[in-house]
DNA sequence: TTGTACGCGTTATCAA
DNA sequence: TTGATAACGCGTACAA
């Protein structure tokens, strides 16, 4: 069932057919009701690839994300999903993992769908060695590029992310006034991972003093093994007041540290998450995380997508602020 | 950049030029490497709308949750994106809601669209009045349709999902052998939802007693909620040995009941959650769950559905049994 | 092995 | 307000 069927059986010609199909232009209201009249009876849906074709857009935006089951990243993508959608767009979802090579293939692959943009969703697309970014930056040759939560300068490319920095420097400097026996623990050092340490850093720094090396731990492990890494840790004699982390399973897995070395949570050993998820509230007590606003950033992103759709002067760069949520595993923040 | 731009530039024709794009017939390979030089020059790349025209399909399938930013639904969704991907199709995801107009709104959106296939994943899907789901039954006429979790016969529709009925069944049959106070907990009557508790009733049965009333508890909310409301249930005087929840949410909320209420786990409250996830082992002790294969189940489905475009004959409903993860919060179970 | 010509189902332009 | 017709870019019989 065609066009050509439709106008057929309609008595006129495709391209008053059409014409009813995008309601632009105009008809005479008797013959509308008489095509979609046809059209009612037959159940007739125009075909989107042909629809494609004419138009150069099937109204598709490709989402590439390193692995929708990760907590973090599937509500991001869930966000955006919606978003979009309520603007008609589809959403074309993409998992590629976390090697660059595989990134910039599917990348690619999206591209060669002709998606009407790119949302690259997680900090983990951004490198520090821009050299690595330079696939993003040709792809946007193409067509709009959104990062969520990473930020590159480059041409049609627009970001949307928490200002990491700043709110970890402020926490680490809450605890600054008290302690320094700080332990920062974190699995990466994606775009938004080295604006977290950046911001730790910058607190020692602002409070006159260094953040030694061995107050900086990379470790990127289940909650399980992150509760073993620190007890080897422990049991060799270092003692922390503090772990902050860069993500709340990282947090989770300090919690359980505490309890395997019998520490009280907050009164020896406060603990912050990153992130404010779900499993921040399943221990006891439950663990303090900062909210970098996940939800808002993803739909900012989605609107700043669809400003530049309609040719609308848009920022490159939008930034939220992280803010704490104090809950029970920790008592010097405010 | 077309395709004549290319047969123009490699003087051929562009059946040749479309000979060498796709790889099937037979061309000398002269004309083939000065075709694939020309292309590489121009970075020239097929319109995919066109393609999808002329062949009636561009490798897209439906995947239609609820809410993909639900851990499990989030599982499954990556799950089935990374199998399809193997396979060279792409992914269209459609978050639906719970409310069934909505879906089968949706559903026909991503029809007009003409994906290839529909995966539907969660049993939320399958209600238990058929009425509510004539709607995946026509569009089965459309394209093979493919649940999760969730079982519908009907022409073209195939099924994958886990025998909760009979592992909740077992367990339930475990503790029946030293108590019957027990508490079932759960979210929805979905469809996998229907055979859990059809389970827990069944070991009732076979133990010569029935489940009462009060001893199925339904009930939607979050974490701190359901710790609220068993505390509340306790409070009135009632007393239970064991929980059986239908997944772990409800369990952590019920873990928390229990280090509220000053019981001891598992020595005086016995907790089993559902789905065996991540938040799972948040808690300590940590939370026996079942796993109902979740991973196993999702690239099944997508197994399934290949088989069913290669015009295999494939069973209309695949299924997997749950089995118990046992961790800290129970006592009784093998 | 290669080329010609048509079909796929729309949208859009230009006349009428 | 309508209709005829040319794109859109590709795949593929059929012919050479």
């Amino acid at each position: 069932m065609n066009i050509y069927d439709i106008s057929e059986k309609a008595g006129v010609s495709i391209a008053t057919v059409s014409r009813v199909l995008n309601g632009n232009s105009r008809v005479s209201e008797k013959t509308r009701q008489k095509i979609l009249a046809v059209m009612e009876e037959t159940g007739y849906q125009p075909n989107a690839f042909a629809r494609g074709l004419g138009l150069g857009t099937m109204n598709t935006v490709g989402i590439l994300c390193a692995d929708s089951s990760d907590a973090v990243l599937a509500s991001a993508v869930y966000y955006i999903e919606q978003e979009l959608r309520k603007y008609q767009y589809d959403a074309l979802l993409c998992c590629t993992g976390y090697d660059t090579q595989v990134k910039a293939k599917y990348l690619n692959l999206l591209l060669s769908k002709r998606v009407d943009a790119l949302i690259l969703a997680g900090s983990n697309f951004v490198e520090a060695d821009q050299e690595k970014n330079q696939y993003i930056v040709e792809a946007a040759r193409e067509v709009p590029v959104v990062i969520l939560n990473g930020s590159l300068k480059a041409p049609n490319v627009y970001c949307a992310l928490c200002d990491d920095r700043e709110i970890m420097r402020n926490v680490t400097a809450q605890f600054l006034k008290t302690t320094d026996q700080i332990l920062y623990l974190f699995r990466s050092l994606t775009y938004s991972g080295r604006q977290k340490a950046a911001g730790v850093r910058q607190a020692f720094a602002d409070a006159g003093k260094e953040l030694p090396e061995r107050q900086m731990l990379q470790f990127n492990g289940s909650i399980e093994e992150t509760r073993q890494v620190l007890l080897e840790r422990f049991a060799q004699g270092e003692r922390w007041d503090v772990i902050l982390t860069s993500d709340d399973e990282l947090a989770v897995g300090a919690h359980k540290f505490a309890r395997a070395a019998g520490l009280a949570v907050p009164e020896e050993l406060q603990i912050v998450g990153y992130n404010n998820s779900r499993i921040a509230i399943c221990c006891e007590p439950e663990i303090t995380s900062i909210d970098n606003h996940l939800e808002y950033c993803s739909r900012s992103a989605v609107a700043m997508l669809m400003q530049v759709f309609d040719g609308e002067a848009v920022p490159s760069c939008m930034s939220v602020s992280g803010d704490i949520m104090i809950r029970g595993t920790t008592s010097g923040l405010v």
